[in-house]
DNA sequence: ATTAGCACTCTACGCTAATGAGTGCTAACG
DNA sequence: CGTTAGCACTCATTAGCGTAGAGTGCTAAT
């Protein structure tokens, strides 16, 4: 589709407006070493290029800009992927070691050396406890009326909530309640156990336990809570001011409001396995429109646990940030992995 | 030391200030209700007020702005607190009732609710296990190596951490660790409980587990880390954004610095009891010279567990935010102490 | 003690002209 | 026929300049 000059043409002027934040000319990619051409020669291929659809113009009389279909096709067919220094590679696996003893702290470090890595802003997605199981229940009392209740996964994550204790129950019940629910629950995969509650557990609670039904609701919702909990840490946010393209403030506030919804948040960065480039307008959230978010799931067996995201403005350094990404989520994966089997 | 009429004067041109952020002439104040004097004396007195420090002109043929002086002074006398509407009520009490059953959700959505109604930022510091005691205590082996470790305070706060296992110990002595360790330390105050481990429990678990004092290690490391956990949470970083002092990005940058550094933020709004105001320069962080930061700690049985603060520029709504965070920060009092009582 | 009047100061805003980077087109060149 | 030099043209950016307006400080009158 393209000839091979346009091709090195549109790679140039994707490159150097990556590094300057500014449109280029053709006398710039004319007086670039490897390039044995005139201005004029770019600037009739520049125009061809723009009809295609590959770059724009913010103006009559300024440079090219890459489109998003120009980013597409670089990110496709010409970006080359940078090499992780063995500086950063070290950088990366220091932080990642250092004293981490709770599955929330790995994540949040990934995100904090991601951003600093690159300056650009990191959204990760904690470990889904979707397609995990249950490895383990507690009740913990903590008065009359309230209890803790504790559930571990299969993969060491460990949700907790607050619950009030009906009238009337009374210690013994509640080991009870714990003992059977560890019995009969635990290797079951979160999404069956709701059915599994209700049908086997509900009869044998009730032969011990009084009260089971509003304990049985209680339950319920713990367990459901437990599948569906996700955290989102996002980090580096104020790297995005640096570049160019937030020095308006209304753009800045549009960025922080959706950092502020987690909901969106978690949308947008929500798992599609390997390593996904959506550029500009290809983001679904109005707000990033000239941003491009990469994201890598991490996983184990091929089961995957979160993502990991990086968010930059469209005239980010993909090469390096892919890499980077492959690296780190690879490396993610290996420390849990570690700790799972 | 104030007369009455300058009293009156500071007080208007902070009110004004407040309401327009544009420096406030004389005029202005003189057309006010209830001033019976003309823009001249206004000025007259308007130049004393600065030499004694309680105003500032950003250049000559401006209009006068309160300095931190100023403000300090409206805070200590002149300010009126602001009735918390019943509508407002309404929302708090809703957005705090609303299916709480995790302790950081409940600080959680008290930070959202605050920077909702104030359109401030606020910053808000997570239940602290100082001065609470260990309610219980749980091992969780995931595989032959690794464990979850378990803490629940008294308050019903809970904390996790992975840990791994000495090679060589089988199930039934996690077992026997986690009863002994239940048996003697249930109850103890974190402050005393590594002496505590140390000194009764180390011999108790030698007589029945190998490898104990590589235990006594980890689960050391555990309680010690379970001491002193924070959690803080900004909320509304984009509300800051409107306001007219954050026009400029290099401004916005460094504010978003600071929410990006965990232990720079706990420093700030760290405890001290009751309803604090610091006001611009008398922050000890250089990033909100201009800002003023209201914190209010909540608290059951006279054992402070927290923080909440509001963060906005020096031109806040000192009234309602005061009387607003009071609100809350019993309200979310009331919501622990209900549980843990 | 208060106030009207006035000269003075300084910012904000809009206008114009100059600058310069970059284009598109045409005609010449190998 | 592809490539290139030359040139007129476009348009954003910047600096310079003058004016309008808000507000002050001082003085003299009330």
């Amino acid at each position: 589709m393209l000839t091979e000059r346009q091709r090195m043409i549109l790679n140039a002027i994707v490159d150097d407006y990556i590094r300057s934040a500014e449109p280029v000319g053709s006398r710039s990619i004319s007086k670039r070493g490897g390039v044995g051409f005139s201005p004029a020669t770019i600037r009739n291929e520049m125009a061809d290029l723009e009809e295609l659809g590959f770059l724009e113009q913010p103006h009559t009389s300024a440079g090219r800009v890459p489109s998003t279909k120009g980013y597409r096709y670089y990110v496709d067919h010409l970006v080359k992927l940078g090499e992780v220094s063995e500086h950063e590679l070290e950088r990366i696996r220091h932080f990642l070691a250092d004293k981490m003893n709770q599955m929330e702290q790995v994540i949040q470090h990934a995100a904090t050396i991601l951003s600093n890595l690159t300056n650009y802003t990191s959204i990760v997605l904690g470990p889904e406890t979707f397609n995990t199981s249950l490895k383990h229940f507690q009740l913990v009392p903590l008065n009359e009326n309230t209890a803790v209740a504790i559930i571990v996964t299969n993969t060491g994550h460990v949700e907790n909530r607050t619950v009030s204790i009906p009238s009337g129950v009374d210690m013994s019940e509640i080991e009870k309640v714990t003992r059977i629910l560890n019995e009969k629950l635990v290797g079951v995969p979160f999404s069956r156990l709701r059915s599994r509650l209700y049908s086997e557990v509900g009869q044998e609670l009730g032969r011990y336990v009084g009260h089971y039904e509003e304990f049985l609701d209680i339950l319920g919702n713990v367990l459901i809570a437990g599948e569906q909990e996700h955290r989102v840490f996002v980090s580096g946010t104020s790297n995005m001011l640096v570049q160019p393209e937030f020095k308006d403030v209304e753009k800045v506030k549009t960025l922080l409001e959706l950092f502020d919804e987690q909901p969106a948040l978690i949308k947008l960065v929500s798992a599609t396995p390997g390593i996904q480039v959506k550029i500009g307008s290809e983001n679904d959230h109005e707000a990033i429109n000239n941003c491009s978010l990469i994201t890598a799931t991490y996983s184990i067996d091929g089961q995957s646990l979160g993502t990991i995201g990086i968010l930059g403005p469209t005239r980010m350094e993909y090469g390096k940030v892919i890499s980077l990404l492959d690296v780190i989520s690879k490396d993610v994966a290996l420390l849990y992995g570690k700790w799972y089997k």
